[in-house]
DNA sequence: AGGCATCTACGACGTCCGTCGTTGACAGTT
DNA sequence: AACTGTCAACGACGGACGTCGTAGATGCCT
């Protein structure tokens, strides 16, 4: 019965996205990789306490066999953002998935592929609804 | 020159969210609403210092004309939704507004009514770019 | 005038978060 | 064996957040 790990804060849900991009990493390697991406430039330890913590939460999984320990994350990217995504609609958007979706198309990103991309989507998913 | 307000904290969007649907509001009316909808109970003065805070941030108007002073949103809730939807696809959709809206139909909630809600946004969306 | 209610302001406190320094263990090098 | 570098662990710290108690001002009622 492993509890639902609490949800990832900011700095945290940075290094996940390193995991999820790299795959099982040891702090090094998250470090290295942060300091490439991001435009901030956090210290080693902070990577390392940081990581002790998510493991502390259950965020990672920690191989401890060798010296040098590899982290993983312990949820996957898409269950991440469905958890934060519902969250965030809940809490500013009245639990209204459609009022999301008119949000994110109001948006300078939503490029016209990805609009496409965006119709496929409700076209597979209304299919499957049937 | 008024700076860009902060993003609004998890209690200061609950305050925000009853703000907009009452409209301008004196700290009671802000607590007692809260206090119907919330399953938390928090305190009179507790929210009289978050509309504190939240004043010297920026995110709301006090007018103090009158002894009891009333607080209005000052920024709309679509712009709010928009910029934290913004923030929260940045930070955990690495700004893929289609990634976003696959999320969004993966929920329960992303109900018929509200599919064909969204299909018309798509269409209006796509026809305003032509 | 006295007393009660209401309101703002202020300060304090516990918690979490992100940050880092230091320490001690371990490994490879010369 | 001594040196150098890498690593995990731990403690500390400043800031933000949410919480509330208390004080002081103001208004209302009798």
């Amino acid at each position: 019965m492993t509890p639902v790990p609490p949800q990832p804060t900011r700095a945290e849900l940075a290094i996940l996205r390193v995991l999820w991009q790299l795959g099982p990493s040891t702090v090094r390697r998250v470090h290295e990789s942060l300091r490439d991406t991001q435009d901030k430039d956090t210290g080693y330890t902070t990577v390392l306490k940081l990581l002790q913590n998510m493991t502390e939460k259950g965020l990672v999984q920690r191989d401890e066999s060798e010296r040098t320990h590899v982290y993983e994350a312990a949820l996957s990217q898409k269950r991440t953002q469905r958890d934060l995504l519902r969250d965030l609609m809940d809490r500013a958007f009245g639990g209204s998935a459609s009022s999301v979706v008119a949000q994110a198309l109001s948006m300078k990103r939503a490029s016209a592929e990805e609009l496409a991309e965006i119709r496929k989507l409700l076209d597979e998913h209304e299919r499957r609804g049937k």
